[in-house]
RNA sequence: GCCUCUUUAGCUCAGUGGUAGAGCAGCUCACUCGUAAUGAGCAGGUCGAGGGUUCAAGUCCCUUGAGAGGCUCCA
């Protein structure tokens, strides 16, 4: 603002603390662009925000006592929302100079970008076209470099600004706002009530893409009126955008559903109906390849396969508390025709395996009963919720339920651990976060079960995971009705995290089906129970899969690992021979029928994902080898076809090496 | 479920009220070739479904199925 007050030492000066502990002195009043100006130019140009004593200020606020700060730029999250926040504003600064009367509710910013929900006039529609005028109109204002204004005014000032506007959706917002505190924002022609921080001007906006519309409720209520949300994302450099949409184009080549139809894993079909997946039978290999990698481990962990039925009588969800919690937003009550029993289809295995241990009496020396299912089960979901393979209505758990004794539980908890360990590294998803979900202790009406079982069960989860060195966040709020949670979440080709393999400590439904065991002192005691799916269900973990592969799967799981291609019809004989010996030697491989035509024919999108090529010729039907090339690392030279299938077997067993040894 | 958008050949997509199109895949014939595409020809669609407006509807309107991106939800 007047640079000449850090030289006039007029002014009172203050102390500035830097993050290594330096310190410098200005004068007072003195803005974190002057103070990153000070230090260099190119810290200047690359500042976006300033945290002062732990808040996050505008650079262009004045600073009239000692501080620390930090400077952000955009390689700081701090940076990044500054950015985008103050993007929003000029996001809203367009839309009202298209659209005056524009109500704007909330506009923050998310992981990649920002929204502003919206309430556009009556009769106006709004669709994806006339997104490109306001973005077009952003980068107007932007070249424009108004300064970006705070300015803390009272309750009654903003209400009587915004009272006004006819903006009842901030007003709602300021009412709940404590006087003294209201600040606002204004640049150019726009004002929006806004805690800050922002750019000092709107020229650091260089690129912008609104990539969304959609609508969201006000406040997330599905009461209140459905609101327009734009969504949008802003850069610094118009390149940073290019990489970012040449970013999301490659994600798409990536998404489940286009490589699940391209290879033949699954489908879906509108007369079975939707959120119902269709496995193909190439999809019915990687899935049962999977099953029985998950059993054999299992078998050593000493699981016992169960297998129970689809459905299950309404009682049976009554006594688990399943019904009260999701009856009414469930696949409704089947009824006989005769006798009026009333069935529900399973929504989870739990209650049928609780059944199972109650099916005779246990002894304290039986336990832990580990019993597991590949459980299929079916979840009303809403319509607008299904997703791919991620988010279905009918579903095949890998489910197990361990009961055990006190003593036995946090060991139970660590081996089930130790499980999905075992799985992430063979399947080499490395980059999981783990997540303990607990009760939110605001609302213990959605919970059942007594406080302190709960907190038994939280601090097994707690320790167990301490224990295994595990590295986790805490979230309140995010435990299953009956019980806490260790969830472990794998991110997709888009960032998103998904959740994948989750573990449940349990004391209420042990309770509720009042199982039991006899223990050594001949009394009737509880077992504990643990839930657990280390892949969470056969869809999503596939459909996680395929996204981090590309569709290149691990050479165990590749439903076509080879494919023998005769250079001509005439070796069609010999390649009917080599594909019928490496499928007696358990390796999976096909014959590209498409060249018996010849006339290369094999497409890529197919082809680069077969990690083997068996070519076969006049050279090789002759002396009875085959020539084989390797995906992304070509020629591999002459075999015959006893060594290919052993060094082929052998690969198979290195990648496997995380469970063998 | 709600908001916005999409729905045309097996797949990817053109087609803005006036005779349904292309590329790839498929089939036939020719070519016998060492791996990102041989050549010629043929066939393939009640334009998701139902209703309406109109002389005339793939195109406009209504209802509805399915899909996409979000919101809410997620045992």
């Amino acid at each position: 603002m007047q640079p000449e007050n850090k030289i006039h030492n007029i002014r009172q000066m203050i102390k500035i603390t830097f993050p290594d502990n330096s310190v410098r002195e200005f004068g007072s009043g003195v803005t974190g662009l002057e103070i990153a100006e000070a230090i260099s130019n190119r810290l200047a140009k690359e500042v976006l925000a300033i945290s002062v004593n732990g808040e996050v200020w505008d650079l262009s606020r004045p600073l009239t006592t000692d501080a620390n700060i930090k400077l952000f730029t955009w390689d700081d999250r701090e940076g990044k929302e500054t950015f985008w926040h103050s993007s929003a504003h000029l996001m809203a600064e367009a839309i009202e100079f298209y659209y005056p009367g524009t109500k704007f509710g909330i506009g923050p910013t998310v992981d990649t970008g920002f929204y502003y929900d919206i309430d556009l006039p009556e009769g106006i529609q709004f669709t994806e076209k006339d997104l490109e005028r306001i973005e077009a109109k952003m980068l107007e204002l932007a070249r424009e470099k108004n300064d970006i204004v705070r300015r803390e005014i009272s309750k009654a000032d903003a209400m009587a600004m915004f009272t006004k506007k006819h903006d009842e959706l901030k007003q709602e917002l300021i009412s709940e706002l404590e006087d003294g505190k209201i600040t606002i924002y204004n640049q150019g022609k726009f004002t929006d009530l806004c805690r800050g921080p922002h750019l000092p001007n709107t020229g650091y906006v260089k690129a912008v893409k609104l990539t969304s519309i959609a609508g969201a409720y006000w406040r997330g209520n599905e009461k209140n009126k459905m609101l327009t949300r734009i969504y949008g994302v802003t850069f610094p450099k118009q390149k940073m955008l290019t990489d970012y949409l040449t970013l999301l184009e490659e994600a798409k080549k990536r998404d489940h559903r286009k490589i699940g139809k391209e290879m033949e894993l699954f489908t879906f079909s509108a007369k079975v109906g939707q959120g119902l997946p269709l496995w193909l039978p190439k999809g019915t290999v990687l899935r049962m390849q999977l099953e029985d990698f998950l059993k054999k481990v299992q078998k050593k962990f000493g699981y016992e396969q169960v297998i129970t039925p689809h459905i299950g009588d309404v009682t049976l969800y009554k006594t688990s508390g399943h019904f009260q919690k999701y009856g009414a937003d469930s696949f409704q009550v089947i009824k006989t025709p005769a006798e009026g029993e009333e069935y529900m289809l399973k929504p989870m295995n739990c209650p049928h395996h609780c059944e199972i241990y109650a099916s005779k009496p246990r002894s304290y020396k039986d336990l832990p009963v580990r019993l597991a299912e590949f459980g299929t089960v079916y979840r009303y979901e809403q319509s607008g919720e299904l997703h791919g393979l991620t988010r279905v209505r009918g579903f095949t758990q890998d489910d197990a339920h361990l009961f055990c004794r006190p003593d036995q539980l946090k060991d139970e908890f660590k081996k089930v651990i130790d499980i999905v360990f075992i799985i992430f590294k063979t399947m080499g998803l490395e980059d999981y976060t783990a997540q303990i979900s607990l009760r939110d202790p605001a609302k213990p009406e959605k919970y059942i079960g007594t406080p302190e079982n709960w907190e038994k069960a939280e601090r097994a989860i707690i320790e167990a995971a301490d224990e295994k060195g595990l590295k986790t966040t805490t979230v309140l709020g995010e435990a299953a009705f009956y019980g806490p949670k260790l969830d472990f979440m794998v991110k997709d080709a888009l960032g998103r995290n998904w959740q994948l393999g989750t573990i449940q400590v349990d004391y209420n439904l042990p309770e509720r089906f009042d199982l039991e065991y006899i223990g050594a002192d001949d009394k009737r005691h509880r077992p504990i129970m643990i839930h657990r799916a280390p892949f969470g269900s056969m869809e999503r973990f596939v459909a996680v899969l395929i996204e981090h592969t590309a569709g290149k799967f691990p050479l165990w799981l590749t439903p076509d690992q080879v494919v023998v291609l005769p250079i001509s019809e005439k070796y069609n004989e010999y390649a009917q021979k080599v594909s019928d010996f490496l499928n007696n030697s358990d390796i999976r491989s096909l014959i590209d029928d498409r060249n018996e035509k010849i006339g290369r024919k094999i497409r890529d999108n197919e082809l680069k994902r077969i990690p083997y090529l068996l070519i076969v010729g006049e050279k090789e039907a002759e002396s009875g080898l085959v020539s084989v090339r390797k995906q992304g690392e070509g020629d591999q030279g002459s075999m015959t076809m006893e060594e290919f299938a052993a060094y082929l077997n052998k690969e198979i067993k290195g990648q496997l090496s995380a469970f063998y040894n």
